[in-house]
DNA sequence: CGAAACGTTGAATGGTTTCAACAAGAGTGG
DNA sequence: CCACTCTTGTTGAAACCATTCAACGTTTCG
């Protein structure tokens, strides 16, 4: 179907220009479509696995397990994501992955991938500019546990998020539908549940954001850029790889 | 001089048995040997370049600075690690890179190196695992900073620093050289230099180690690994990529 | 000698956690 | 159907970890 896109291939599109036969290969790899259901893990801390997925529908988690028993949350992963990319092409893998709702992904095998790659290296090229992003995610997310306080954490969390969703069409300046938990926020931005709620309320009281039954509305997007001191270049990179 | 092997081949060496074509190979990448003074940056936040460097002595900081002017320090180069790698194959740099002492590094280009691995995979394989290994200490830095107090975070660092550092000759469970400040150690750990001052006394008269004149000591190996809850796993990957 | 960088310490403040408790909705089995 | 449990959200009070402010000692270097 060329009618529905998928998520990833929004994504892309936003910034690199498809071809058609390229955009031909990228709903090919599309193909083995299956479903997961939440609480059990795509890939167990310390397994490294064959295949990589694309996520078509739902929401992720990557996180991993302390020896003590805590959680540390690396990143969440929503629709036109890659799964396990990176353990897959690096044979590595040392956190878990697991569906926070019911999903639907697209298997992706190695050899098809790199097969997807010698076709179309603009297509590689997108691809590893998503991947390139993921990582600028990353340590974005380790400049806010290390330098920013609960409020703007969390601030910039929700902001960071609302710019993610609004590239595959499930977010605007005006919100976003969240299915994570107040845990799932405590385990990513290192902090107690508690204090997850009481952060909530405050920005809640202080008319910027309402996370409230699954929704996030933005009641002064920036005042929260403000609060946040929210930089989005780090997502839409300077320059576009490809013209 | 194929006698004085480089900390990257030393380093690789530990992993992957490497021929002696593919030495004569990782040597060649070494010629373009070039010194840096500290306090100028290699790399400045926002540009990209063209060159990666390969770090044959002295220490590097990667940090990236946040509007409000606080610094978040998210990883630091020794010898045998790369420099901007990442930065050149993706076209992206989101941080800054600074020399922390006089360094030498050697100039690899672009295309120098995409040649190397056409001409030994096995090489580029051993390379691309030092790249995911270099991820997986981001990650572990990450889970750090929201899931460890500031005395398991300090006693993590100095461990997987010493591990490191062990890997190419520059340390032992004994202890090692460190040009790191407390400022450093500070922007690293996200916490504020004074605190870092006290977490260090609090270590040393607890006899687990002792952090004085640019020299770590450990006091108790075991006793510092209990703390910190140290798993090395993730810097030695559970099997080799190759034979 | 004076300045600058780094290290060290005390006291007060405050952000965050822990402990304890309660409310509301979803799902489950009797 | 209802009681039951489990999950998620919510709030208050006490305890604690870490920060900020302020000050001083040491060494290095121009």
């Amino acid at each position: 179907m060329a009618i529905e896109t998928s998520p990833l291939t929004r994504k892309l599109s936003a910034f690199v220009q498809l071809s058609a036969p390229e955009l031909g290969v990228l709903e090919r790899l599309h193909e083995r479509r299956k479903s997961f259901s939440p609480g059990r893990d795509l890939v167990h801390q310390g397994q490294s696995e064959q295949a990589a997925y694309i996520l078509a529908a739902g929401w992720v988690v990557s996180y991993k397990i302390q020896p003590d028993g805590s959680r540390q949350i690396v990143d969440f992963q929503i629709p036109g994501d890659f799964l396990g990319l990176r353990s897959v092409l690096l044979h590595t893998s040392d956190h878990g992955i697991e569906p926070i709702v019911e999903i639907e992904a697209a298997e992706v095998m190695v050899g098809d991938l790199l097969q997807a790659f010698a076709e179309t290296p603009r297509l590689a090229t997108a691809i590893m500019w998503a991947v390139s992003r993921d990582e600028a995610m990353v340590v974005e997310h380790l400049v806010g546990l290390g330098r920013r306080d609960a409020d703007a954490r969390m601030a910039h969390f929700l902001l960071e998020l609302g710019v993610r969703l609004s590239l595959v069409g499930m977010g605007s300046r005006e919100g976003y539908a969240c299915p994570l938990t107040q845990y799932h926020l405590a385990d990513a931005l290192g902090l107690s549940a508690i204090h997850v709620n009481r952060v909530l309320r405050k920005l809640r009281e202080g008319g910027l954001v309402t996370f409230r039954d699954g929704v996030v509305v933005f009641d002064d997007y920036e005042g929260l850029v403000d609060l946040a001191n929210f930089d989005p270049a780090y997502l839409d990179h300077a320059r576009p790889l490809l013209p």
